[in-house]
RNA sequence: GCAUCCAUAGCUCAGCUGGAUAGAGCAACGGUUUUCUAAACCGUAGGUCAUAGGUUCGAAUCCUAUUGGGUGUACCA
């Protein structure tokens, strides 16, 4: 199949529509096959691929597949009350699995035999193999976190990371070799500003001495910095500069920038100042990082990529691409594409943020050669990263089309943003640790596991309260802003992480309670409509896992699990004890289900960077 | 100004490769436990899918315009 794609949505697009051929039911491609037979019996035509549209069949119909059959009425030249007739007495005499049909307007409902179904789950479903999609043979990176050293994380930079995280791991799932890589902003004025507060009112102060975590010890700094600038600002004004003067001139700024200039010529006092705060920051971090389950296979720092992107200026401007000003400065024209005209290098021969991000992409793939490459960033940089994807391409940059921005929204409170000069930010150690202590509250509450030892009860709140926290960033579309409200503790009920989670301890404590040893059941079994509709929902499994990594979406798959999870709890009340179930046959069946489930839940959750406790 | 994203129940969100009477959770109200974990299940109530056009047999979904909101449009990163 020839593709083609002028840009990243196009290119998603067609992503999308190649899998749509294999997601349409690994189960239902026989009846598409048959209809096709069908339309060229009846109607002596020839049927288009992708015209023949399966899908469920609405509860409140009977059966279990429903093909659509407007677009065939065209070629029928028949009504489609009639068309639906023809195809489906077609179905019904040449497909075994076809046991009855009726006609609603134009859709064919068609009710496949238990047998079809029993034995796709005994087949395909109840496999070791089941879910594990073959490797695909390409690489991706997803780069993501990149976190700024001079403050503590917040909020939204948990957003960020769980969502790279789960990205990674979803690509994992459908078959990527996957990098996962850490971009550190570690350098720059930033980071002179918490320096040189510190140089000045730290009197010394160490993590170890103050017992603050090093990101917040360093944070503290900064925020310092600000107020103490804020004063000289307001001081400078009442002398009479206007604003704009006296955040130019203000001693703090000016001190910082000459830190600045120290630190790129190599000043040993500033460096080594640099190098210890920045080891605190790391140290605050990586507790961080573990509390939140997220981890990198790599770490660039900017301190040694900063001045890349020089050779690629270069490269730009010998081809063409770039042109030089008569100042000296270096720009790329990009008018023709509907965006502006852009500076890539300063006259004085410095470089600007982009230049260093086309030089990083060109050692990244150096590196790498990966075939994607997936940057997650916020959505303030959608324009940003349009650029710089349109330039490397117009550099003639053959893995440029495989770069993807992954931008999400902002995290909003119910007051509007989070704002560190106001206090709002929601530090995300804090959170972590009300997450839990709610867990531990809520989970001592319900009062099932006071013969749990300690250890067991920390790690289950641990695992509640971050699988809460996970869950609600995770479900809502990526590209969505979200909110938040500090003063509502995330729910634990209905669509939640922990819903999840206790369905899962409650399948594994019902196998556990059987002695369950899988086996495929060969007798025949009747099923019942809820016991179908589960087998037609774990069957979409593997396809809900390709359609959430096209998709890059972690959303999309956390919503199926919640599905999962409800189906399996309406399962479990309608039907009568299983432990207790005389017909062997149907005792093993529904712990089958039950075992699937499971498997499932816990597999999904993972991919989500959520663990789903045994017993809780 | 220009670019871009968002708008679905009181609240938070699904649904968007166009398909039947738009779904969940929370909040509200009512019910279910001598039965395998009630963080569960069942029910009631709640909607002009921002507005107006268009394409189509069919539009929450695609197109255009408008309104409201976010973000960007730096020789900051």
């Amino acid at each position: 199949m020839v593709c083609s794609y002028t840009n990243v949505s196009n290119f998603l697009e067609y992503k999308i529509r190649s899998l749509y051929h294999i997601w349409l039911f690994l189960a239902m491609n026989f009846i598409i096959t048959a209809t096709h037979k069908a339309i060229k019996e009846l109607y002596n035509e020839e049927v288009a691929e992708g015209v023949i549209n399966i899908q469920d069949t609405r509860k409140e119909f009977e059966g279990q597949a429903t093909i659509v059959v407007f677009p065939i009425v065209r070629l029928s030249k028949k009504s489609p009350e009639q068309t639906a007739n023809d195809l489906g007495n077609y179905l019904l005499e040449n497909l075994k699995e076809v046991t009855a049909f009726n006609v609603v307007k134009g859709f064919l409902n068609l009710s496949i035999a238990n047998e079809y179904w029993l034995s796709l789950f005994n087949n395909e479903l109840l496999v070791p193999e089941f879910g594990a999609i073959k490797p695909n043979g390409k690489k991706v990176m997803v780069e993501y976190s990149s976190p700024n050293t001079n403050k503590p994380l917040h909020l939204g930079h948990v957003r960020n990371n769980l969502l790279g995280y789960a990205v990674a791991e979803l690509l994992k799932a459908d078959g990527y070799e996957v990098f996962k890589v850490n971009l550190v902003n570690d350098r720059g004025i930033h980071i002179c500003k918490s320096m040189l507060a510190w140089q000045k009112w730290g009197n010394e102060e160490t993590p170890q001495s103050s017992g603050l975590k090093g990101d917040h010890l360093v944070g503290k700094y900064y925020v310092i910095f600000d107020k103490e600038y804020k004063k000289e600002i307001e001081a400078l004004m009442r002398d009479g500069l206007t604003e704009d003067e006296a955040k130019k001139n203000a001693p703090l700024i000016l001190e910082a920038q000459q830190m600045l200039l120290a630190w790129e010529a190599g000043d040993d006092a500033v460096i080594s100042l640099w190098q210890k705060m920045n080891g605190w920051v790391y140290e605050g971090f990586e507790v961080t990082y573990k509390n939140l389950g997220v981890d990198f296979d790599k770490y660039y720092y900017e301190s040694n990529t900063y001045l890349l992107g020089k050779g690629t200026v270069d490269e730009g401007l010998a081809s063409g691409v770039f042109f030089k000003k008569p100042d000296g400065s270096v720009w790329i024209d990009l008018t023709a594409d509907g965006l502006d005209q852009k500076l890539v290098l300063r006259a004085d021969g410095t470089s600007v943020y982009i230049t260093q991000d086309l030089g990083t992409a060109q050692m990244k793939y150096d590196d790498f050669k990966m075939d994607e490459s997936i940057y997650v960033v916020g959505n303030e940089q959608d324009y940003h990263f349009k650029v710089l994807f349109l330039i490397l391409e117009k550099l003639g940059k053959t893995w440029a089309k495989g770069l993807y921005h992954l931008s999400y929204g902002m995290v909003d409170l119910p007051s509007g943003k989070m704002k560190s000069r106001e206090g709002t930010v929601v530090d995300a150690d804090d959170l972590i640790a009300e997450m839990v202590s709610t867990a531990k509250q809520k989970t001592e509450a319900l009062g099932k596991v006071d013969h749990f030892s300690d250890e067991e009860k920390n790690t289950l709140y641990y695992n509640i309260g971050l699988g809460a926290l996970k869950y609600f960033l995770l479900k809502v579309e990526p590209k969505k802003r979200l909110l938040f409200d500090p003063s509502e503790s995330i729910d634990f009920q209905g669509n939640t992480g922990p819903f999840i989670q206790y369905t899962h301890a409650r399948v594994k404590s019902l196998l556990n309670k059987a002695g369950y040893v899988s086996e495929p059941v060969t007798a025949p079994v009747e099923l019942s409509e809820t016991e179908l509709e589960m087998i037609l929902l774990l069957s979409k499994y593997p396809s809900e896992i390709s359609l959430a990594a096209k998709a890059y979406s972690p959303a999309s798959l956390a919503n199926y699990l919640y599905e999962v999870a409800k189906m399996f709890n309406k399962f479990y009340h309608e039907v009568p004890p299983i432990v207790k179930e005389e017909d062997a046959a149907v005792k093993q069946h529904r712990l089958n289900l039950s075992a699937v489930t499971a498997t499932i839940l816990k597999a999904g959750m993972s991919i989500l960077g959520i663990t789903v406790p045994e017993r809780m």
